[in-house]
RNA sequence: CGGGGCGUAGCGCAGCCUGGUAGCGCAUCUGUUUUGGGAACAGAGGGUCGUAGGUUCGAAUCCUAUCGCCCCGACCA
């Protein structure tokens, strides 16, 4: 993309609402514009993101043999009434009449729905395991939204469920949901912990919610240090296998990591002092066991093959898509911008014309554009007619990891200026040369 | 939902107390000179002063109502 035709509104200063990085960046760098409390638009370059954290959940999703779907955003109040949520999930849940008088409203999630879509279609236990999920826009009316897209009353969010004939296979569900957000995180550049949680007005009994570590997280984390050398990176898994991803899960799940709503002095005290770290947090993703709760109310029955029809044992897991975006700026920034991480960058690549319409400059540039879009990438030109500073603080601003600068200086020994955005160090070397290297840094993500 | 604050140009703000031609900085546009870390000069455009009603010869300013937004707290993916 060439950012004289695109449409990246940039604030210089900073925006008075905003109180964290994140807020104030996606707002400086063109992601976001507000348009009521707690609900955005997204500008194209922060919908860029917001897209690609999409495609990754999917993938990943997809790997766990989990089905993509849509659901739509406005649900009948009816189906809300049977699981008698309808009363008790309060002045969160948006609620809408349409012109018959029919009473609606906007998902804040989707348990009712998807049981009612799975029990019309499904009546025997051939049919399980099955896993549905979907990626799509929630509302919840939160009495005080804040932190830009962190805490917004509109997110967008993966919610998925699964049924199964019984509470074992169901056990397996949850983690195999387990290591596949691990794997999903850990592509996205985040350490992400799963962390003991409470189980909170969906019910349940075991569930973990993971926690992105940042200053600014809104919950207050105890563990065990030695969690944060696990790494999945690309060790086969094999998600039928349920020994296999219940060892991972125990991996990740021996070491102390709780949130303060189940922290426990008394298992923290055998945690090694050295080893033990208090952090803030931030959530990002959450996953549930709760066994038959709506299956029952909503009469999600199956042929168990013995002659009886029995209620199917479900769990829901979410990731929050649209914050996980506000958490990587928070885990990722620094006084200059963003610092995104190779994975979830709008562009791979910036092009910083120092002389824009010097002939070699301009030259070298498009020789430069055109060969990382060859190479199947997409890099970001910045061929404005302004100052150096102006664009290098544009640069620094958006984050991308790698910028490549053009100026007649260079030009006179053949070489161009590949540049890190997160060590700031620099490079000289040939424009054939600067296309070969990113290349080959994508490659590896 | 309790407490506090704010709505004036795209952004940040002054003006309001004490009513009388709507301003400043940044941004935008034009021109000239500049050009390796947010340039200088000259000129230009841009406003239902959140909205509605009232008081007044006259309202951004005073009064009433209303809508919106932000911050702290309690609550939440």
């Amino acid at each position: 993309m060439r950012l004289s035709r695109y449409f990246l509104p940039i604030i210089k200063e900073t925006p008075s609402e905003a109180a964290i990085a994140s807020h104030r960046l996606m707002l400086r760098a063109g992601m976001i514009r507000q348009a009521q409390a707690g609900i955005y638009s997204w500008l194209p370059m922060g919908f860029k993101v917001l897209r690609r954290l999409e495609n990754i959940v999917h993938e990943e999703q997809i790997r766990a043999g989990h089905h993509p779907m849509l659901m739509p955003t406005l649900q009948s109040a009816d189906l809300w009434r049977e699981s008698g949520r309808y009363e008790a999930y309060g002045e969160e849940m948006l609620r809408i009449t349409d012109r018959h008088g029919r009473d609606m409203l906007y998902g804040p999630t989707n348990e009712e729905l998807i049981t009612d879509i799975f029990k019309n279609a499904v009546g025997s236990y051939k049919d399980l395991p099955m896993t549905l999920y979907h990626i799509q826009w929630k509302f919840r009316d939160e009495v005080r939204p804040r932190f830009g897209v962190m805490r917004g009353r509109e997110f967008f969010m993966k919610d998925g469920y699964n049924f199964d004939i019984d509470e074992d296979a169901a056990r397996h569900a949850y983690n195999r949901h387990m290591v596949s957000y691990i794997r999903t995180y850990e592509r996205m550049g985040l350490k992400a912990i799963p962390m003991r949680a409470d189980s909170g007005p969906i019910g349940g009994d075991n569930t973990h919610e993971f926690l992105v570590l940042a200053d600014t997280g809104e919950s207050e984390v105890f563990y065990d240090s030695n969690i944060l050398d696990l790494h999945l990176g690309d060790r086969e898994v094999d998600y039928d296998n349920w020994d296999g991803v219940k060892a991972i899960c125990d991996e990740w799940t021996t070491p102390y990591a709780r949130t303060d709503e189940t922290h426990d002095a008394a298992i923290w005290a055998d945690v090694p002092a050295d080893r033990q770290q208090v952090s803030r947090a931030i959530e990002v993703g959450q996953i549930f066991y709760f066994g038959t709760k709506y299956s029952d109310a909503l009469g999600a029955l199956v042929d168990d093959g013995k002659g009886a029809r029995k209620a199917v044992h479900m769990g829901s897991h979410g990731i929050g898509v649209s914050r996980l975006i506000g958490a990587i700026i928070e885990a990722f920034h620094d006084d200059k911008g963003i610092i995104w991480p190779e994975a979830v960058t709008p562009f791979h690549a910036g092009i910083v014309n120092l002389k824009q319409g010097d002939t070699d400059t301009d030259a070298t540039c498009d020789q430069l554009y055109q060969g990382l879009i060859k190479a199947g990438l997409d890099p970001l030109y910045d061929d404005r007619d302004e100052r150096a500073g102006g664009k290098f603080a544009t640069m620094d601003l958006i984050g991308l990891p790698w910028r490549i600068t053009v100026g007649p200086r260079g030009l006179k020994n053949g070489v161009v200026e590949l540049t890190s955005r997160k060590t700031g160090e620099s490079e000289e070397m040939s424009p054939q040369a600067a296309i070969a290297r990113i290349t080959e840094i994508y490659a590896q993500v």
